[in-house]
DNA sequence: GACGCTTTGGG
DNA sequence: CCAAAGCGT
């Protein structure tokens, strides 16, 4: 057959469009390709037994509902959502087989677990004459093929950023199509139930802090950029320091999982009309750089999430201290900043970002538990859990990433606390025991004179735990096993 | 070969 | 002011 004949023949036929990390129908390149075709038969799979890790809790709530809106968004332009549950390597040639389709289309992931198995069903299914394509859209650069001028990949974040800066907004993002010709027979075609999936928490409902902090879908995505454009990019690179106040963009669930597009952010950025200094606009903008460099590494390190990045980390004499573990996951330390972050984490699904490096400080440094524990707690408990961002982010805090920071460099969680929470706003939400304490006192209240603490209604050890370590012990202690591994090298 | 590196703390 | 070190241009 001729690739000319070939080309123009398989328009006639349906196409499948795999919807997988991109669930959206704006600036979906699998989706624009397949609206050039007589119909289109769009499916999601449920994967099972493949070598990704399962999504956490908090990641498979936020699914339940982007699924759910984007099938009636589908629905609402013209087609069903096929659901299905298996091996995509058995269940897409079935589809094909099933449906006469003779292209299959989906946008590129790139995540290392699903890389071979990508490729090889790509590879089959053109093996077999059909059209299988994808494309780019969940990054603004394409990880694999960046290189330094040593050919090698970035390991700093500067020259990356200063790499991939000047093209960032090559790529116009695309418009959802307004209608869409559904597969005559697609309903025909087994489906299963989104409610028989099993995403939603149940025995104790912890997602009612999710549902009143989160509007999952492209829709809830769009509206949150626009008003972050509108409300917040003004004073952002000041301002997206304090946890206290609403001032960062809360994308990073929506990028997460693919409702929006980083190419979509920028553009609509660089049109928003604000009075937002240029630096306002570019700290934010090397904010997404931060996850393009963290899929970088990723995608250059496959083991990122379990290997240190600096294998001189692999003698650090981590503890293993359960009973530390579990104060730090439920916010039960002693020192406040920390303990509102991490509930923070636990009500709404997300934490600060500054708050984020002092609770994975004091983690691997107070704790010194691995950041491995982290890691997964994060992953856990995350709707914006990003397998990239994530891992990428504790090994920088634990000293032991790629362009990391320095171990020795140790937030001090009550410093921490009076510079960027200095009225105690964001501490007094999350731990409410301590509503009542003075500013001066709020991040140290151990250091308060009995009778503060006694009008602030406050008993430690009673209604607010003593701090679990002592700031400069833990800080010595960090500092020595840090020796440890220094001169070993 | 020089220069410049996200996010700090303590003495 | 110091606490590293090496990456990348």
């Amino acid at each position: 057959m001729h690739r000319m004949e070939r080309d123009t023949d398989h328009l006639e036929s349906p196409a499948i469009v795999w919807f997988r990390g991109d669930l959206r129908l704006s600036d979906n390149e699998a989706l624009a390709a397949a609206c050039s075709h007589a119909s289109l038969i769009p499916v999601y799979i449920r994967e099972t037994s493949c070598s990704a890790r399962p999504l956490g809790a908090a990641r498979q709530w936020w699914l339940h509902h982007s699924l759910a809106r984007l099938a009636s968004d589908l629905e609402n332009r013209g087609t069903p959502l096929v659901l299905l549950t298996g091996k995509p390597a058995e269940l897409i040639p079935q589809l094909v087989k099933a449906t006469g389709a003779s292209t299959v289309y989906w946008n590129r992931r790139y995540d290392p677990a699903f890389s071979d198995a990508d490729a090889a069903l790509k590879a089959e299914l053109q093996s077999d004459e059909l059209v299988a394509e994808s494309f780019p859209g969940q990054l603004l650069h394409e990880p694999t093929r960046l290189r330094t001028g040593s050919g090698t990949y970035y390991k700093v974040y500067s020259p990356f950023w200063r790499a991939i800066e000047s093209g960032i907004e090559n790529r116009p993002p695309l418009d959802a199509p307004e209608s869409l010709k559904a597969f005559p027979g697609i309903s025909r075609l087994e489906s299963e139930n989104l409610e028989d999936w099993g995403l939603l928490p149940t025995k104790p409902d912890w997602s009612g802090g999710l549902r009143e902090t989160w509007t999952p879908g492209e829709a809830g995505a769009r509206q949150r950029l626009a008003d972050f454009l509108e409300d917040r990019l003004k004073g952002y690179s000041e301002r997206r320091d304090i946890p206290g106040v609403d001032a960062t963009s809360g994308l990073s669930p929506h990028l997460a999982n693919g409702e929006i597009s980083p190419a979509q952010i920028i553009e609509a950025m660089r049109d928003a009309d604000t009075s937002a200094s240029s630096d306002d606009r570019t700290t934010f903008r090397k904010e997404v750089g931060w996850r393009e460099f963290s899929w970088h590494l990723l995608v250059n390190q496959p083991e990122l999430a379990k290997k240190n990045h600096n294998s001189k980390f692999d003698d650090f004499p981590w503890l293993n201290d359960d009973e530390a573990l579990v104060a730090w996951q439920k916010g039960q330390t002693g020192y406040p900043i920390v303990d509102a972050g991490m509930r923070q984490l636990w009500q709404t699904g997300w934490m600060h970002n500054r708050i984020r490096m002092v609770v994975a400080s004091f983690l691997t440094k107070h704790l010194m538990i691995d950041w491995r524990k982290g890691e997964e707690w994060f992953w856990d408990t995350l709707v914006d859990a990003d397998a990239a961002s994530n891992a990428a982010s504790w090994q920088w805090v634990a000293g032991s990433g790629a362009d990391a920071a320095p171990y020795f460099r140790i937030f001090n969680p009550v410093l921490q606390g009076e510079k960027f929470d200095p009225q105690g706003d964001y501490v007094r939400r999350f731990v409410p025991e301590l509503e009542k304490m003075p500013a001066k006192f709020i991040h140290k209240p151990w250091s308060a004179p009995d009778k503060v603490l006694k009008t602030a209604g406050v008993s430690l050890g009673d209604t607010y735990p003593t701090p679990i370590v002592d700031h400069k012990r833990a800080r010595e202690r960090a500092l020595d096993a840090y020796k440890q591994i220094k001169d070993a090298a």
